[in-house]
DNA sequence: TGCTTATATAAGCCATGACTTATGAAACGG
DNA sequence: CCGTTTCATAAGTCATGGCTTATATAAGCA
């Protein structure tokens, strides 16, 4: 169910891009801040959503928390969307070999 | 650069049902009016969204537009998932051995 | 203990977008 | 042709959510 979360998450430019750059290395919040272009408390909302979501974690240093992306949200929303996968691939075979043909008006 | 409308297509939750409905076999336009709550114009306009997300064609017979899901639209998207995946792995493996040391506030 | 730094939370504003009803456009049937 | 069916588009309403500034929390340091 998280992976609906995570789609959400994901969906929103701007939380894409921080999640984008925490993909590689942590980050404190602070040059979180400082890269984009929006407010500290801006960026903070958004780390909660996408801690929500299972797609970041953090740890604390002093007054510091260095957020880096986690796997649990990606991992969850891409066992999602291998399913619909599946699902679509297995409707074309058995649809392509007969396509439904006209109905009547009812 | 399509992955981004698949994400935000995919993340309304009324749009989400409707290509879920859509993954197994191909629905009218009626037919996915009647099972959803939604009026008919709203069904069309979040398929005009996944249309354009290239998550869903459609066929026309006879006055009606039979909609089945598409592979590109969620290729894309599992793509950027994967890569994604790939960045977060590599970096876990980098930072796990030497995790990062506090450091004094400059 | 107070001052500073770093981050989170609160409250309010405003644009986006998901819905509605009304109407337009196309294809079929009589 | 003309009415009916099916779907798309138009226009307007309203709630959601992303942003802001202001403030709370909490840890380090003198």
């Amino acid at each position: 169910m998280t992976y609906e979360t995570a789609l959400t998450a994901l969906a929103e430019p701007t939380r894409r891009a921080l999640f984008e750059r925490l993909r590689r290395r942590e980050h404190s919040v602070g040059e979180l801040a400082a890269l984009a272009r929006i407010s500290q408390p801006a960026v903070s909302q958004h780390l909660r959503s996408l801690r929500r979501a299972r797609l970041v974690t953090h740890r604390q240093v002093g007054t510091r928390r260095y957020y880096r992306a986690d796997r649990q949200g990606l991992d969850e929303l891409r066992s999602y969307l291998e399913s619909m996968w599946d699902d679509v691939l297995i409707a074309f075979a058995a649809a392509d070999p007969a396509p439904p043909k006209p109905r009547k008006t009812k």
